[in-house]
DNA sequence: TTCATTGCAAAACGTTTGCATGTAT
DNA sequence: ATACATGCAAACGTTTTGCAATGAA
């Protein structure tokens, strides 16, 4: 017997054709974690819930490369050598404010960043068009700061 | 016959001392290339101006480590897997717009982060405090647009 | 059918660790 | 004198590459 797809597979397999990638199997699941989970994933964090099985690590790598390049997801660094990759939700943008110590994650919005990105230009006239940015708050989260 | 120092030098070796750290000739050797260059550096980019006859790769590693945790650099990400170093000059706060196909850098300033420091603690309850913070801007210089 | 995508193996790269030696204080 | 710092070699983890096989359009 087979299983219909939900209507939530059909949204995602068109997200992907629209970003001219064809919709297989390991990206339905990549993007899927990516969605559900709303936090920066680490390559080993994602590995450990797709499984060998859906997706080698290699695939992985290149299925984030393409979505990075789609503008599917977003690359974000939390000064621990270990490259993570959020969910774009353009509806709800925000950044992160990161313990240094255990690595919690919270959300913050408020970054001013088209008024600012519109200053930067002027003060680059090196610089053609900015294409995205990063920023992201380190500090110590509650549980940590006594340790 | 030997070479007096000179006064750059001595405020180099007060810094490092002032941070707790042995003002060693790698360490003031890394401190004057890093305060000389005003650019975040990459450690391949470092290594390529000391020589390795100054510092191994590992010493660098370490020192930038170091530094890190003194607080006299800030470590920066430009999304190519490729940690880059910068000496934190107080006086002169800044960030980065970065030419994402040939790594030009245009430094921009504006980055209204005290500000936004204290909002973002009172989104995030279960932080207690906020430590450091990074901000580029990615982006496509005249001279690669064309390309 | 056709070309993008995947899996596997191996290589390449960046970074860290252990330990004996050296050196700033 | 004594911690701290360095150099060397080796290990480690992450990311990339080449190529044949697979599968979406």
């Amino acid at each position: 017997m087979k299983k219909s797809p939900r209507s939530k597979d059909r949204h995602s397999k068109d997200a992907i054709r629209k970003a001219g990638l064809r919709a297989t199997k390991p990206r339905l699941a990549l993007l899927s974690i990516l969605q559900t989970t709303k936090r920066p994933l680490s390559i080993k964090e994602i590995m450990g819930t797709l499984g060998t099985a859906t997706a080698d690590q290699v695939t992985v790598y290149r299925m984030l490369d393409a979505f990075k390049k789609a503008g599917i997801v977003n690359q974000i660094d939390f000064q621990d050598n270990a490259t993570r990759y959020e969910y774009k939700d353009t509806e709800h943008d925000h950044h992160h404010l990161v313990c240094v110590m255990c690595k919690k994650v919270d959300d913050f919005i408020g970054c001013d960043y088209k008024r600012l990105a519109g200053e930067v230009l002027k003060q680059a006239p090196r610089f053609a068009e900015i294409t995205g940015h990063s920023f992201e708050f380190f500090g110590t989260c509650r549980a940590c700061i006594t340790k």
